[in-house]
DNA sequence: CTGAAAGCGCTTACAG
DNA sequence: CTGAAAGCGCTTACAG
């Protein structure tokens, strides 16, 4: 094993001080064209590496962001994180993502050693049922954070999410156009937020129109294909009036269109689907799916930039954005 | 801010010394029960949390894997990493991540600062057209590396990847066998070695029965939905007498879907398709894809297993795995 | 079983 | 424009 090269050979080597060699690498002081020249010679030629570890324990400042999510293998969080780390690699930082499975404990561990690993900054789609017992540990390390894609009652930090409300109007408003009238609604777990504001716009548009939903035609449940087929299933053999379905996500309706084709029923003409996000594939399923679209990269690129700025001016008053969601026609209703 | 808590403050209110109290930490020494209980009641009041990287740099250990993908917004990287980072998690190690987006400079770039920030080791899968530059570079630090998924010519790494070749060869004969004789083969990038492979498997299983597969048959492109529609829809429109689609992953079959529906031909009947990948969303699809299953969680749980192993037993022969893929038979062909 | 002390590789006031 | 020196928060051999 070759011996570590530190700051001290690319001294050696270029005939200058250790403080010389940081603060060329740095880019800081006045270091003469010439001097700085040498420096980096000498580092290239030793392919030198700076030792993060050091440079933070010494300075204190890090380049280093944690990305916090409730499910690494949605892809709608791999497009988010895809964003996220383009922002941050721009202004020099690595991100670091973590999985917390949907489950509390993990969350806190996992925040616990991204603290213990000197983040600079936090970026957290928080798991369900998130107290504030983790954001309280990160407040009192000092560290910038900000919420994303699932709101908590935490007014000390930015949140970036949809408009979800306005994404279930759009969705029932929609259907109502087409002539559905009788509308049911599928798939979310029913403490999610996320789902309760969905099924909210959907209500408030149904009332504007004098129509309503009845309570048995809401089923709520993980927002997998899986529960989508069985909910579908189960509701297509106990409520035939069901003109169309309105589904948590993209993922759910997929499962909605398995329960519609067994209940030997076409999919736009006897039934209307739709769902939520716009997952890529979603444009190449039987029927391509008519969705109401969210934009995670745009949550990625949003809530990268608020920490940045968080972490820069760490005084700036948290802020609270919605993005707003946006109808893609296509063929299931 | 509150002042950063650091060993010493524990040490203080627990009424011992810093050294002490490290040793607690870390399991280590023969500390008595009852200074044990002391120290951990002082360092959970206080709030503590170790600083990784006061601890890596006097320790020269780390707890920090990289992960190095070409593609993070791709689920088989999703589901590959979200095993990698359970296995890490099991033993300590918190993983990090980072994109190339398939571009070298950038692959070189993550590395460099991963080896930065102090990992102890880094699962790779290579960015296309590697050279030994990037491993160079770790060895050199004297770090244990793991690839995967995309095979180089490395031999001082464990690598593993699946059997791309045997994939191949259980596509053709399953096409063979259901009675298709004029199969073409569409999508990945000429250079990717996986796809190479893939593309001889299904030549010899061919040849194996006196079939052969015209040039013009094999396109190569994009490893996209986009491209397996264009891709489809050429191929049908000057080769009327082909009768199955080999297509090089899931997301190529479902674009192939789109070229022959707009041909108005019926997928599985008139026309066969094949995968290979097995996304989980394939089994909604219409028809429901018949493709070959390679494990992405498979994948990440053997190479974290074989990094950590590296990490403990930097000594051992570096080995070459590769999974066995399967037929997953569903209606398209 | 526990403590005092050295040192990991940086950064940064300070002096010149 | 550049160098000498202190110190960030740990870990670890050594002594007792």
């Amino acid at each position: 094993m070759k011996p570590r090269v530190s700051i001290k050979q690319v001294a050696a080597k270029a005939g200058v001080s250790a403080a010389t060699v940081s603060l060329v690498l740095n880019d800081k002081g006045r270091i003469s064209e010439q001097t700085q020249r040498k420096v980096r010679k000498a580092a290239q030629s030793l392919g030198f590496i700076l030792n993060k570890s050091a440079s933070r324990l010494r300075s204190g400042r890090s380049l280093l962001i944690g990305l916090v999510v409730n499910d690494i293998s949605n892809p709608f969080f791999a497009e988010l994180s895809s964003d996220v780390e383009t922002i941050a690699a721009e202004k020099g930082y690595l991100s670091v993502m973590a999985n917390t499975r949907d489950d509390i404990e993990r969350q806190h561990a996992v925040i616990e050693t991204m603290i213990g690993q000197g983040v600079a900054g936090l970026i957290i789609s928080a798991a369900s049922g998130s107290d504030d017992r983790s954001f309280k540990l990160i407040r009192d390390h000092g560290i910038p954070y900000v919420l994303c894609v699932r709101e908590i009652k935490d007014y000390a930090a930015d949140f970036i999410g949809f408009d979800n409300h306005q994404a279930g109007v759009i969705a029932a408003e929609h259907l109502i156009a087409q002539g559905y009238r009788n509308i049911a609604f599928i798939g979310g777990m029913e403490h999610n937020e996320n789902r309760r504001r969905r099924f909210e716009g959907v209500s408030d548009a149904l009332t504007r129109h004098r129509l309503t939903m009845p309570e048995s035609w809401a089923l709520s449940g993980p927002a997998t294909r899986e529960f989508g087929a069985q909910a579908a299933t189960a509701l297509l053999s106990h409520h035939r009036e069901i003109e169309a379905l309105a589904c948590f996500n993209d993922y759910v309706a997929l499962g909605a269109y398995e329960g519609i084709n067994n209940a030997r029923l076409t999919i736009g003409r006897d039934i209307g689907v739709i769902g939520f996000d716009n997952v890529p594939e979603s444009a190449s399923w039987m029927p391509p799916l008519t969705t109401v679209e969210l934009f995670p990269r745009a949550i990625g690129r949003r809530a990268a930039k608020a920490l940045l700025t968080a972490i820069d001016s760490p005084d700036e008053a948290p802020e609270r954005v919605f993005l707003a969601p946006t109808l893609m026609r296509r063929k299931s209703c």
